[in-house]
DNA sequence: GTGGTCTAGACCACA
DNA sequence: GTGGTCTAGACCACT
């Protein structure tokens, strides 16, 4: 369920803040949905505990998941809103995409063409799923 | 010219190959134009030579820039349909942020009117500079 | 009467001292009033009784309640003067509180009369309600 | 400079936070000051580095410092409006308090009196201090 | 030398 | 059984 690159750049622990974190985003880990607990992925990977919840964490201060302790981690339903300051981060970042497709020769009309493609196949399982 | 954050807890070898890349990608550094030398740039910058050997190596890498032993480096002319794989790349990265972006409730036409405002903008300065 | 957030990360015992602190408090329940029998709580809230029972073992040790072995537990009417260590803390924490808006920017003016708005809301209920 | 307890509930880290979080609110410690390397702070309070990295973490998760690898960690300068939801809870932990201080007798005028006595004290050295 | 990552293994509080 | 904390000790990347 969960693949990681161990020889990747990228520490174990935020490859798999990134993999829960699309779980999520695309409606796969439902809210209020019980995560795996952290000593039962940590035998699944073979990775330690400490780096498990060390990702989760992550997620927690992210805004993603929320951990009680004693019951487990489960996904926090998104509050619309809430991320302005990972918003401005997504706008810089999609810019900065743009420019570079256009000088890798992509023509405008292509680039909103994918970008329709891609808006209505999320539109399904995609989308804000709040309270 | 080149605005670094030392606060930045991204590697200044890194901001500076993304700073770099940006005046290629907005046709600020032309096609075969010569690179600040490094030992120039190192003087400027007060930053240790090393750190401006990798990026520039970093940049070679990625195809942006060539080197000419005892000459110094020099801008590479894009061409187009090379960077397939770099494409391929950019595609996912968008599609994760559009992704992100409806999750955190920004309507899809918020987020086409965006991109095209941000085609636009692009368009005096970027496009393909090629041969 | 007693609204927990299971989702909270603050232990649940705790949690329900604190919103019966808050009843004695807001003169909500009163003097000698019997508090809800832990079994019958324990019931509505479907928690744990071992739970109930810690919350209210905590109350009595702070001061807020006795109990009476065989009868109940009872709010304990305040006792002005008893509680100097009570204050001390709450000095502390006023001013850590205090230090804190200041250094994220509110205008000493403008705390004030928060606080003079705080003052009159709980002027009605609250209040001190000795024997 | 930094007295921990051991024995208490609360976490070795937090703790650790919370004191070095009081420093840069009363700017003992100014921005861009350099906080002691964690090793270095490690073996003065013989504690496990790992637990003074994680009180570093948890500063910079909420916007007190921040931490360049290779470098140091640093304080923040203040980012006046950044923390919207900290002054929220900041609002509710002061109603408590004045609530609870009514309750155990203090009369009103007594309130304000001490506070306005804290907002002059904190003035010359407290109040934000940003770039 | 700095912070960052990861492991192994132990102990605690909560339900 | 759950998450949370802490230690000891190793290794890595960056400057």
């Amino acid at each position: 369920m969960f693949e990681l690159d161990l020889r990747s750049r990228a520490p174990i622990y935020e490859q798999l803040a990134e993999k829960v974190k699309e779980l999520i985003i695309h409606n796969v880990l439902k809210p209020d949905q019980q995560l795996p607990a952290v000593r039962v992925l940590a035998g699944e990977l073979t990775i330690n505990p400490n780096t498990i919840q060390k990702a989760y964490r992550e997620l927690e201060n992210r805004g993603y998941i929320y951990s009680v302790p004693g019951k487990g981690s489960f996904v926090k339903p998104a509050e619309t809103g809430i991320n302005v300051i990972r918003l401005q981060d997504l706008e810089k970042e999609l810019e900065k995409i743009v420019t570079e497709m256009l000088y890798l020769g992509v023509r405008p009309q292509e680039i909103i063409t994918r970008i329709k493609r891609q808006l209505s196949k999320s539109a399904d399982k995609g989308g804000p799923h709040h309270d």
